[in-house]
DNA sequence: CAGTATTTCTATGTATACATTAGAATACCG
DNA sequence: CGGTATTCTAATGTATACATAGAAATACTG
């Protein structure tokens, strides 16, 4: 009935961004008095947002100790990029059977600008995700495009996107185009397997820089 | 902190089986008030249980209506049952690669009780939920299991399960067997085939039923 | 009578007070 | 001194009262 703008919606947001942003880092304790304090709201709202962040698997109640933003062990790390995988795979594979040509279009202009943003890592790093989204509403599945968004939203837990770093950004934008253009020629295996690529790129340099000894 | 027996577990569980049992059918309205009358409980406990069937798909804001049950429009169905073939796909292909020797016994000892069980509808609609539910553990891949759950969760909303009609329950029986074979053998490819072949059978039958003479 | 403004009513959003429980601290007993 | 029982505390679970917004109903005006 009411929907929007609403404080549950804000206390949200504002937590979703803290533990993105790394105010909230994993492992840390989350209270709600406090989160409540902080937003200057009552409990309510924040448990709102706490009971979504619970679902979408940012936030777990550690026995013995409370609730606290999720921790992903080397395991966890590995079964995420597998689910990403399979995910951005089918998503990529349905957009080049069911974007619209407007759509794909669209892909194409993002890799275009994306040329263009070389050195800006901030905006490469918003831009990529504006793209990955494109192909994503692409899909034209509102289920796929829920399960991507949680785990996307998880892949936070990981630290800053890799964008940030030029080398990766440099392949990254290869991999951009080799997919738009996979999805232009409406080539389902080829952009499932560019899309599966790109996730396996970024999953090696991600691992590299997690786990640089191969311990967990 | 404190976590089970919780009231909004109840409540929880209470909608969802309510959902599932076609007490509340899609397009009915769920109000908080009502639920909790019924419930016993104060609103608190099921908010916190709506909240949860919300994000799960299971119920939607209906802008101008208020809070329902999801109806699913053929489209919804179509994309339901892609991410569905996708999902268990992958789960089959997981379980031929990570499920321990027991579990793979368990499947395989699961097949044979349900040659066991012809005839008895309810039984066998059980042992169905058992047996997929087993794959999907054996896949040993937390964000997976639950997409799948969720997935398989609105797959109520369209009705009762088809392991209800003797004919469904005869094939089913023997895409199970071919499936947990592949698994045996520890075939991820044949694994996902099977499985992906098992769902669109299902889909077949349901659309059948579902929109008879195809129209929306 | 039609259309619009106003009022009322209902359901949800929000705040807060109270209950309960798990963990910590402490005191008691062996 | 060590271990266990008890009390205390802090955090969440739960109930309820109040605020607000949106839809329906009614009354008013042209």
């Amino acid at each position: 009935m009411l929907r929007h703008g609403s404080r549950s919606e804000h206390a949200y947001r504002c937590l979703r961004d803290a533990i993105h942003e790394s105010q909230f880092k994993p492992g840390e304790r989350v209270m709600e008095v406090e989160v409540a304090e902080w937003l200057k709201l009552s409990r309510t709202p924040v448990r709102d947002a706490i009971r979504r962040l619970e679902n979408e698997g940012m936030l777990v109640h550690e026995p013995r100790i409370g609730l606290v933003v999720a921790t992903l062990d080397r395991q966890a790390v590995m079964e995420l990029y597998v689910m990403r995988e399979v995910l951005e795979g089918t998503a990529a594979r349905l957009c080049a059977r069911h974007a619209s040509d407007m759509e794909v279009q669209d892909l194409i202009d993002l890799v275009a600008r994306e040329r263009e943003l070389e050195g800006d890592h901030n905006a490469l790093a918003d831009h990529n995700r504006r793209f990955h989204d494109a192909i994503h509403r692409g899909a034209h599945n509102r289920y796929l495009e829920k399960s991507l968004a949680a785990v996307n939203d998880s892949m936070w837990l990981l630290g800053r996107p890799l964008m940030l770093l030029p080398e990766r950004a440099k392949t990254a934008l290869m991999e951009h185009a080799k997919l738009a253009d996979a999805i232009r020629r409406r080539d389902p295996d080829k952009a499932e397997e560019a899309a599966r690529n790109h996730v396996n790129a970024a999953q090696r340099e991600r691992l590299k820089r997690l786990f640089p000894s191969g311990n967990s």
